[in-house]
DNA sequence: ATGCCTAGGTATCCTAGA
């Protein structure tokens, strides 16, 4: 199964993007941020497409701003927008978080709030807005992968100079701690542990192509699931050409779940004629 | 240079993004 998660950033002018990309990559399910359209005008642009690739989708939005979605096609029930506690900012409940069952695992879509400046109301609503999450998470199934603009980079290694973000948001210890506090597996920094990987450039200035950028969209995983990846990466082909969102795609393949029949792996015997271990050639 | 893009909405500039 296929997992994939993209902001955007405006599905209406990332349209033309977007329908070739889910084509050529045929991901399974698709997590979406900054739609930024109303439900209705979701299902007027991309209803008819959508199902004639084979997607259900379900989309939560206001229409200006944010806006979350999830697309499947291995299955899309118990959806529910939003998550218990969810904060709300300005007296207003944002659309930044949409959850589905699809193939067996919840799947979260979420884009967390930026929080601004640090030490504002906004940078208070992002740190109450993932406090809460980890509570619905801890509450929550054990199949489970939570997938989205997190708007935070886990550690200094995710920014592409961390003198530069010295004093901002997206790099401080409470918005990390509360990442951390989560309890799960950031699949693609598992995978790649010591590489330069980035989901985030900054349209201007050229960021994106001196790769000076910051990997902030995640796939945050159970133990169960994290143990079934075979692939992760980041998609930087769809940052690249005309009219790119500035957040290239996160995609995690994950192998078939174990079913529970097959009982316990067992290493193959040794060869008899060999008499034991087999040696590498040796060196002269 | 607190900018350099891009998007949405209201309007020909503002907010927001990160």
């Amino acid at each position: 199964m296929r997992i994939a998660t993209w902001n955007v950033n405006s599905a209406k002018q990332r349209l033309p993007r977007m329908m070739p990309w889910l084509a050529e990559r045929k991901p399974d399910v698709v997590c979406l941020q900054e739609t930024k359209l109303s439900d209705v005008a979701f299902g007027e642009l991309f209803g008819e497409p959508l199902a004639a690739l084979g997607y259900e989708f379900a989309h939560h939005g206001e229409g200006q701003w944010n806006g979350v979605a999830l697309l499947s096609r291995v299955g899309l029930v118990d959806v529910r927008p939003g998550f218990p506690g969810q904060p709300d900012f300005g007296g207003r409940s944002e659309a930044r978080a949409v959850s589905a069952t699809c193939g067996g695992i919840r799947v979260y879509s979420l884009y967390v709030p930026n929080g601004r400046v640090v030490g504002s109301d906004h940078y208070a609503y992002k740190l109450d807005w993932l406090d809460a999450l980890a509570a619905d998470v801890a509450a929550g199934p054990a199949e489970l992968a939570l997938c989205g603009d997190m708007n935070i980079a886990p550690s200094d290694a995710d920014v592409f100079d961390p003198a530069a973000y010295v004093g901002q948001t997206h790099v401080t210890a409470p918005e990390r701690e509360r990442l951390a506090a989560l309890g799960l597996t950031d699949v693609v920094r598992k995978r790649w542990p010591a590489e330069r990987v980035f989901s985030y450039w900054d349209y201007r200035a050229g960021m994106f192509h001196q790769d000076l950028g910051m990997r902030i969209d995640l796939v945050l995983t159970s133990t169960s699931v994290a143990d079934r990846v075979a692939a992760a990466w980041v998609d930087r082909a769809a940052r690249k050409g005309t009219g790119p969102s500035d957040h290239a795609p996160v995609i995690v393949d994950l192998d078939e779940a174990p079913d529970g029949d097959i009982g316990p792996v067992v290493p193959p015997p040794s060869n008899p004629k060999r008499g034991g271990r087999t040696r590498l050639p040796q060196a002269r």
